[in-house]
DNA sequence: GCCAATTGCTTGAAGCCTAAAGAAATTGAA
DNA sequence: TTCAATTTCTTTAGGCTTCAAGCAATTGGC
């Protein structure tokens, strides 16, 4: 029995200098290419990132959305979701109504406008996004897509140890 | 010569929705990490992650960095830097002086203190991200950095075609 | 030296975001 | 039925963030 490297595991600091360095440059990217599409939104159509991608999920919900289940998937505050529906129910944007079997839920859904005005903005941001990615192979997106599932999976696991 | 080719590349559109879909899950990988770890920095450090990250910059410039170069380093606008760089010479983690050499620029540190309790945050940062990730193999890290790298070239290209 | 352009930073307006507290509606156990 | 617990959403305070405009200092071409 090797008493040594039972003591080591306790006592000295592990080195998770890669690990650190991974997160580092995994932000980079992220806030690099969130910037590109940001000031591209803007300078294109007038609109902000938190603005699009809310309207990017009710396109995908035909039937509506409650803001709970907005602020589930956008994995932001509630309150959040309150001012960000606010501001799209006033341009016009969003169509908000109290649900009828529960009347604490408020259910929202884009209007004509609002789709065809995010229809518009999506197929231009799918562009930008295939131009931002074109160094990369499709070896290499299928590669990274699985990486980062692992990746995600690893944090959600963490996150829940944390919450207990 | 293939006429068919040639019209398709200009009429119909491509697909990218591997890039999006790959974009999107980058993009929920660093929102879930991102908001670990600032929770877990306000609950034992009450301290927010723009806070600690500007300071992590710091602890690596002991000759202390102007504000443009935190804004550089950074990816926030310069008008961010001045507000947060405030807070943080307000409850004594900075020090803010005035370069000799050029009266507009404002050269920052860490103070002892701050100093002190960066290094105390940044050991135990340490090890919450090594637990986020720790279902990756040294296999998938090493990749994962890979392609991140090539993924932030490619980026950055765009960035700056999209620039002129 | 002069002065136009540039650089570094700050300010102000608007919007985004969180955490925490609170109001209103629903649920479920006794 | 009753009412405590839960759920859904809003509100508030504080901080983060951007963009655009503006001020002050420096630089470079003449």
């Amino acid at each position: 029995m090797n008493l040594d490297s039972e003591t080591k595991a306790v006592e000295l600091p592990e080195d998770h200098g890669d690990e650190l360095r991974l997160w580092l440059r995994l932000l980079t990217c992220t806030t690099l290419i969130e910037g590109t599409v940001r000031s591209r939104l803007r300078e294109r159509f007038d609109v902000t990132l938190p603005r699009f991608d809310l309207m990017a999920q009710l396109d995908r919900a035909p039937e509506g959305m409650t803001l709970s289940d907005v602020s589930k998937r956008m994995m932001v505050s509630n309150g959040n979701v309150t001012g960000l529906v606010e501001r799209l129910v006033e341009s016009g944007h969003l169509d908000r109504r109290t649900s009828v079997s529960d009347r604490r839920v408020q259910v929202i859904r884009l209007t004509k406008v609002g789709r065809a005005e995010f229809r518009r903005m999506a197929a231009e941001h799918e562009t930008w996004i295939a131009d931002i990615f074109s160094d990369l192979t499709p070896k290499d997106v299928r590669e990274l897509m699985r990486l980062l599932a692992k990746a995600k999976g690893s944090a959600q696991k963490a996150a829940s140890r944390r919450a207990l």
